[in-house]
DNA sequence: CATAATTACTACACAAAAGTAGTATTTATT
DNA sequence: AATAAATACTACTTTTGTGTAGTAATTATG
């Protein structure tokens, strides 16, 4: 597995919301485009909120909406928020250190990949995205 | 998460097997060389047995120990005997099919990562990693 | 002011991964 | 033949991630 469920979902919930050109979006509304369990997304929402990767407003007429740029919202943003970047940064085989000085036996044959990998987590921003061709969400 | 904590253990077995000049290994020696559960190592090894990437002996005397060639043994095949290669050829964000005709919105950032990856895990074998520096298992 | 529609919070239920325990089976040693 | 040491199998327990349910808090609308 790459990424959790619910990081998953983070994605496709952000990605399709900076595709519309909506201001304001309530859960219910996205769980009905993305077929995401409506609870479960509520609560991914608000604690998306609370990394600050989007700004809620409640109460009736509430919703979510960006508030941040698209293009200060990169995918390491939202996996940190998520499932932390950690998942990525730390040690392939699960050794608390793991350097050139001290390697597993997966950290050369690794190191590239991630460098590169999250090289383009960190650069691909919700506004970059937004100029792929995205035909699902 | 990139690995599955039971694909950790058999990377970190088959690589320390492949390291020792010895035959025959005992799971209680692996066990107790390397620190993963003891019940739940002889389990992995019965399946890395049933998959091919070692051949077990019952019995008194027994262990485990490989018929293949370390050079035939890659990192893809011992994951494909744990977790399975799907974890990594499958979309990243979950939609049964994804391709560059009708690609999710990670599609494109994953795709050359995704590839390169994949390559180096059915590129390095056992024997491969023998020869990098590798100070822990 | 009452209601409706929304987010926020809390507790529980379910499923999958990880770990534990006990027993059966096999085979070398005595 | 009995014992000991190993793998093989099966069932259970624990932990974590995912999903469900109900209620509280907030705020626009009538």
């Amino acid at each position: 597995m790459i990424l959790t469920k619910t990081t998953e979902y983070a994605v496709r919930v952000l990605t399709f919301m900076a595709s519309q050109n909506e201001d304001l979006f309530s859960a219910k509304y996205i769980h009905k485009q993305l077929n995401i369990p409506y609870k479960y997304l509520t609560r991914l929402m608000t604690d998306l909120a609370k990394h600050g990767c989007l700004s809620s407003i409640r109460g009736r007429q509430g919703g979510f909406k960006f508030t941040k740029k698209l293009s200060d919202i990169s995918l390491a943003k939202i996996i940190e928020a998520v499932e932390g970047m950690d998942s990525f940064n730390a040690c392939i085989l699960g050794f608390d250190e793991c350097s050139s000085d001290n390697p597993c036996a997966m950290h050369y044959v690794w190191e590239k990949n991630k460098a590169e990998f999250i090289k383009t987590l960190e650069n691909t921003t919700l506004d970059d995205i937004n100029h792929f061709k995205v035909t699902r969400f």
